[in-house]
This record gives structure tokens, sequence and C-alpha cells, in this order.
DNA sequence: CGCCAGGACGCCC
DNA sequence: GGGCGTCATGGC
């Protein structure tokens, strides 16, 4: 990753990034794509620090409006950019299905996201569809002068407050994770920390939360790479490509080969 | 109308 | 331990 600093924007050259893949493949659900002069433009926040971010070109991007300490102390974290992609791809390329996936949407990058919203999300996610997913979220924002909520502001809700997300049943669950991370029973700096056997089943104890959710926030929220969430896409991928068991090669960065292949079964094949 | 969605829970055996 | 009905909501 090279950088530039341009006025009141970085300019970036990153050959390992693509932002329709990165920001609209189901990993995040609060950036907004905005008319735009460039290839395409993104709106949203990492927690409460607005971003927008264009796309220029193959590999070239603007972060408008924002100084070199901001980028370089948030923005370069949470796009994974000090992280070398092209090794992960060169990788896999020893299995045929991941190759093909990497070479269909190459510009995919696992970004840090922050793992309290990272599980709300993920509770939110459940039996739902992407859509659906983004509109309660958005809902949930909005009723919070755009901002995340946090686990004390959420904690304050009952099922019944919650009624105008229309999230449906998922609404209970939101709250006993509101109730454990307030107040400390849950602490999720810990699981971040924790051997990986020991957050799985840390996470659990949350209502509402089950091994995919759980997974979904090691990987996406904890940025721990061998978690390896299985939803009905990647059940589908494992039993047509994967009968004998996903390769053991991948093992360390299963989750990283797992958004490839998420991708690329749900858009790459039709 | 029925089927599906980045599933989990409660109950049954 | 595995199997199955149920849980809201909305798009197709």
């Amino acid at each position: 990753m090279d950088y530039k600093v341009k006025g009141r924007d970085i300019i970036v050259s990153e050959p390992d990034l693509d932002l329709d893949e990165t920001l609209d493949c189901g990993q995040a659900f609060r950036w907004k794509k905005m008319p735009s002069d460039y290839d395409c433009t993104y709106t949203g926040r990492f927690v409460n620090t607005p971003l927008t971010v264009s796309q220029t070109g193959k590999g070239s991007f603007i972060f408008h409006d924002t100084t070199e300490e901001e980028f370089l102390t948030r923005w370069v974290d949470y796009f994974d950019l000090n992280t070398d992609y092209s090794e992960f791809k060169r990788c896999f390329s020893e299995d045929e299905t991941l190759s093909k996936a990497c070479a269909y949407a190459g510009g995919i990058r696992l970004l840090r996201q922050d793992s309290w919203e990272c599980l709300i999300s993920f509770i939110i996610s459940q039996n739902n569809n992407i859509p659906r997913i983004k509109g309660i979220i958005d809902r949930l924002c909005e009723n919070n002068g755009g901002d995340f909520p946090d686990a004390e502001v959420l904690s304050r809700e009952t099922p019944d407050t919650l009624a105008y997300l229309r999230s449906g049943f998922r609404a209970k669950y939101l709250c006993d994770a509101a109730s454990r991370v307030s107040s400390g029973e849950t602490d999720l700096s810990a699981i971040a920390a924790a051997p990986i056997e020991e957050a799985r089943a840390e996470l659990k104890k949350i209502l509402g939360v089950g091994p995919k959710v759980a997974e979904c926030v090691l990987l996406f929220g904890m940025h721990r790479t061998e978690a390896f969430p299985i939803d009905v896409w990647i059940k589908r991928v494992l039993a047509e490509y994967y009968p004998g068991g996903f390769p053991e090669f991948a093992a360390a960065n299963a989750g990283i080969a797992q958004q490839y292949l998420f991708h690329y079964i749900r858009t790459g094949l039709k």
C-alpha cells in the first residue's frame, strides 16, 4: 500500500482492494454506495468516525476529507492495509475452487470491524437476508443520531421499544446481548484475546448466538482468521466442492478463504 | 400463494 | 447426541 496526502484527501494505491467486493460482500452492513463520478463511492462509519471513500480505477482510491493521522490510525487498520493479501491468494491458489474464487473477486479484504457492532449485526443476520439486515441496522442507527448505539444505550431498550426495528424474534436477543455486554458479564475484549474454543463458548452464552453467529463475531469483529462461519451458502460450497473436508493448508486463514468463496458462490456462478 | 434468507432455540427421542 | 417445528419479516 502506498499513499500520499493531497489537500484534505488521501490518495491510496493498493492492488488487492476493490471497494464493491469488500464493502458489499456481506461482512459489513453500514456502507452505502453513493452516486459518483468515479468508479464507485461509498460512505459509512467505523463506530462513529465517518468516511467517504472512492475507487478511481483498479487499485486506486481517494479517502475523502480525512487527515493523514486519522488515515494511519484508523482506516489503515480498518481496511487491513498493512496485510499483504497477495500472499493469501498465492497460498489459496493451490486449491482449484479457491483459486477460481480469488480470480473472481481478488479485491476482497477482511475488514477489522468493531466487535460490539459485529455481535449485534450478526445476531440480526440470523435467518435473514442481506438487504433486510441493512434496513434493520439503518433504523437502529437512525434512531441514535446516525451512530451505532453502544451497549449501555441499547441495554435501556426492551423488545417492545425495539418494535420500530421490525427485527422480529431477534429483538429479545439484542436486549440480552446489550444487557450482558453493558454489565460486563460478557467482556468482548477478553473474548477477542482468549483461546478460540473458550471464546466460542463465551459468545454462545448470549441468547441468540449459536455457532454461526459466534464464528462471524470472531472473524469480522475480532479478526480471528481461523474462524469459519458456515451459513447456507458455505454449506453448498462444502457439499459440492469439499466433500472430504476443507483443505488443511488453508486452516489458519480459513475465514479469509471463506470470504472469497462466499462471494464467489453467491454472485459468481449465476 | 409458497419459498427463502450470512440460524438458534426448545423439545423430543 | 441428532432431528424437527417454530420463530418475524419482507423480497421474490
